[in-house]
DNA sequence: CATTACATGATATAGTATAACATATCAAGA
DNA sequence: TCTTGATATGTTATACTATATCATGTAATG
């Protein structure tokens, strides 16, 4: 059995690991890991919840980095055209990835109670999405696999609430 | 093999269908299938393709059945939670369902040129989610899946756009 | 008739996202 | 050095999506 990816853990860690990754990845690119996109980064790498634009572009004002909806938006579309960062459909909003520097399908666990989101790894060629698609003929560029529901503090806690 | 189902076809028959299925879903349920509700569903029926709230709005405005936003979402709100509408997250829209009156987990194929959606049934038990849910004990209670591509008509046209 | 439950009408506002234009920075080449 | 081009940021304005709230209508029930 593996870890719980619910549990909770060193974020110091995570936060540390996630831009050490995202320094190799622009480096090997040639990509420029400017200053607000490596706050944004650190903002989201400090929750394992999905934070919406306009709640990283506050903190970018208080911190004096730009006090405008498209300087939050520019650097979340840099981080997730690069793979750093996931936008949650279902949520609106944006989640740092957690399977640094490799590409992938991803899909997501969304806990409805506490708001905290896992990524799940998949892979891209299986399951029912690539199946359909090629029983149409259909050409797949990006796919959206989030799933809503509890995760297992707040299933235990009779949905009323648990972790952080 | 089977009908390829971003092929054009006959729209007046996937309406009839349509508002047949959920006439019959809603008096077995119980359910006030209004004229509001009734239009909505109708004008959703009538594309291959998601429409935003707005643009229903828009149309119920000029048919004189109401002119704000709460009219389409509330008649939205109603369609989506008894199964006869979809979201689609990834566009903020929504399309009719193309399985009428049955309990499913769908799947979505959204093309990015000619702006068609196909609804495919898949299996709510199995694919990646369901597995990577098992594995952390979450318990999902609404799944996403969309893919955005290339339906066979615009990737042969070169995604130059072909299709209506 | 009064009550209840549900649906709709209407106003206002919240939340999410982008277009468009101006400025700044820096590296490569004339 | 100058200038040109590419990229990133600053700023204003606006578009698009969604909901809270309160008022009104309407039909079935007791």
């Amino acid at each position: 059995m593996t870890i719980d990816p619910f549990d909770t853990h060193d974020h110091g860690g995570c936060i540390a690991a996630g831009m050490t990754a995202a320094e190799r990845h622009c480096a090997a690119e040639g990509l420029q890991f400017t200053p607000v996109r490596r706050r944004v980064l650190e903002i989201l790498l400090g929750e394992h919840k999905a934070l919406g634009a306009y709640d990283i572009l506050d903190v970018l004002r208080s911190e004096g980095m730009g006090a405008q909806p498209p300087v939050a938006y520019r650097a979340l579309d840099f981080l997730v055209s690069h793979g750093l960062v996931h936008r949650i459909e279902r949520l609106n909003a944006f989640i740092a990835c957690a399977h640094s520097d490799q590409n992938h399908a991803p899909a997501f666990l969304i806990c409805r109670t506490c708001k905290r989101v896992v990524e799940a790894e998949t892979d891209p060629g299986a399951g029912e999405l690539a199946r359909a698609a090629a029983d149409a003929g259909f050409v797949i560029e990006r796919t959206v696999r989030e799933a809503v529901g509890l995760c297992p503090g707040c299933r235990d806690a009779g949905s009323a609430g648990s972790a952080p």
